[in-house]
RNA sequence: CGCGGGGUGGAGCAGUUGGCAGCUCGUUGGGCUCAUAACCCAAAGGUCGUAAGUUCGAGUCUUACCCCCGCAACCA
């Protein structure tokens, strides 16, 4: 038997500061939709999400609702798993950084790097916010004062742990070199480059005393795990590194995929990196760095009222319009804008007009003409056949393409224009006019290709748009796998029998009122003001 | 001279290796009637931030300048 590729993907641990806004989902949704993708194509895939729960800021952020930490991350790892349910995330793991199963390999690999040398005692400085209880680099500060509060800050010194970076900073320069798809897009490696590598790494202070919400380090209680130390090993603790089992590991690593915020590139590309290189262990294949979703106004913030929350947009859109948006909307690499008005212009122009439509008029008119039967194919072609089929052909290809380059929104941009191309078709035959001249065999075979151009659409859209792609094969009557399954959109002629489309077709999508739903969604938009 | 991104018809954007400037929406006119007042076609509209240069030819390369926006190391 031959052995299945496997496809390794990430999304990071999220930081359970509060609830998830729409970038949160559209991280998660890119990466379901490559995970379905890869799992369509055959891969035997594995995807992993979850919570980094460590840290200062969760700890003040329980201790200001009056529960301890780990009440609170409970909470927000249950919404969480709720969300995701939700949005039809068909993750395969949910790893927690509070859970043992993490704990104590980080405690293990921090060890290590003791032994190793990598990690060395020393003396942190910095300034320091008493009240803020924060350290802050000098460009951080605004007017020499605490960004926070604006009080002053005092030169501090710690004890602490230190990373060795400037040891393994040439083997990573070297593996960018020989590993052009690793960040992702480009650019951001040059960022990384200029920024941070060329002028020389620091060392990188991987332990706290400052607060105890953390992994405690085991040969020095008092020093609790740098956050970033701790979280970024969550991609292979999850696959059992480190513990008595580690088949999911030996399978699955190294990673293909992982997805992150252009927030947190540095911390993927320059510190995950030399951890896994300090364990004598792979890197990861590639770094998708996505961008973000900004309102009009700038980033969304409670303070501006600009927050969006997936849940309001799925409860009166649906899912697959919600997915689609975001995935459509944003090129990766690029941030993308929200507006109330793009969002329902997207849903009526694209969903409605074009692809709802397309589907409603094919199956009307397999109805009208053919007692809902799609006919089966008879292979005489005429030009504009000829030129649909091509075009169909050409439309799975650069959506192949699309996908192998993780370019999600240009993947759908081409199952749109095949879209287009298909409503063309019917303007370039008109099938009303073959009815009336009883051209029967002509009609049959434009009733096929419409049908056959749905089936491919619906199958193509379905990593991203699962329930839309699924109701789009109902509503043909299309039902075994051998015409479902990503490998049948090669196939040449669709036949078979009980080939019976519904025999009143169901929009997809309903079409909006433009005005209303906009000030809908600027009300609900409003609420969030805090 | 810290690093990087961007400045393309009314709006939002594409433009890999330099070769007739494209897409979506909007506007105007037309077509069609199978369909969710949806679909299809056509037209109008751009000195591609500014200035200079390389070239037979530059949105695409070089230089200078102007404007907008991120990042700038332990903040997730």
């Amino acid at each position: 038997m031959e052995e299945k590729k496997t496809f390794y993907l990430t999304t990071p641990i999220y930081y359970p500061s509060g609830r998830f806004h729409i970038g949160t989902a559209y991280t998660t949704v890119l990466a379901d939709s490559i995970v379905r993708y890869k799992k369509a194509k055959g891969y035997d895939t594995r995807f992993l999400t979850g919570l980094d729960e460590h840290g200062q800021k969760i700890q003040e952020l329980s201790k200001a609702q009056g529960k301890t930490p780990q009440e609170y991350v409970d909470t927000l790892a249950k919404q969480a798993k709720e969300l995701w349910k939700k949005m039809n995330i068909q993750y395969d793991d949910f790893i927690r950084t509070t859970e043992e199963r993490h704990t104590k390999v980080v405690q293990k690999i921090f060890d290590k790097f003791m032994e190793t040398g990598d990690i060395y005692k020393g003396e942190y400085e910095g300034l320091y916010c008493i009240p803020c209880e924060t350290y802050f680099t000098e460009t951080q500060l605004v007017d020499g004062k605490c960004p926070d509060c604006g009080r002053e800050v005092r030169k501090m010194k710690e004890e602490a742990y230190f990373f060795n970076m400037k040891k393994y900073a040439d083997r990573l320069v070297k593996y960018y070199e020989e590993n052009p798809h690793f960040i992702l897009p480009e650019i951001r490696k040059n960022e990384m480059l200029n920024n941070f590598i060329k002028p020389g790494l620091e060392d990188l202070c991987v332990s706290r005393t400052t607060f105890n919400w953390g992994i405690p380090v085991l040969k020095d209680p008092k020093h609790v795990v740098y956050v970033w130390l701790d979280a970024l090993t969550n991609y292979i603790t999850a696959l059992g590194y480190g513990s008595e089992d580690d088949t999911l590991f030996k399978k699955y690593w190294p990673a293909d995929v992982h997805i992150v915020g252009k927030d947190i590139i540095r911390f993927h590309t320059i510190y995950w990196p030399i951890f896994l290189m300090a364990l004598d262990l792979p890197l990861p294949k590639t770094i998708l760095a996505h961008g973000f979703i900004m309102m009009k106004d700038g980033k969304m913030s409670k303070s501006k009222g600009n927050v969006v929350y997936p849940e309001m947009l799925i409860d009166r859109y649906g899912l697959d319009a919600t997915r689609y948006f975001l995935l459509k909307e944003l090129q990766i690499g690029q941030d993308g804008v929200f507006t109330p008005e793009s969002f329902v212009d997207r849903f009526n122009f694209d969903l409605c007009n074009d692809l709802g439509n397309l589907l409603n008029r094919t199956i009307a008119m397999i109805n009208k003409y053919f007692d809902g039967n799609i006919p089966n194919y008879e292979g005489h072609k005429t030009k504009f056949d000829e030129e649909i089929e091509n075009t169909a052909k050409i439309q799975i290809k650069q959506v192949e393409e699309c996908m192998e380059n993780l370019q999600i929104s240009n993947s759908l941009t081409e199952i749109f224009t095949l879209v287009s191309k298909t409503n063309k078709y019917i303007d370039d035959t008109a099938p009303w006019t073959l009815a009336k001249e009883e051209k029967r065999e002509e009609l049959a075979s434009v009733m096929y290709h419409l049908a056959e151009n749905l089936r491919k659409v619906a199958i193509m859209l379905q990593p991203f748009m699962p329930e839309t792609g699924e109701n789009m094969l109902k509503q043909l009557g299309i039902k075994d796998e051998e015409w479902t399954s990503w490998d049948s959109l090669a196939k040449e002629e669709y036949t078979g029998k009980n080939r019976k489309v519904i025999e009143k077709g169901i929009p997809l999508f309903v079409r909006l009122d433009t005005q209303k739903e906009i000030e809908y969604i600027k009300e609900e938009m409003k609420k969030t003001v805090k």
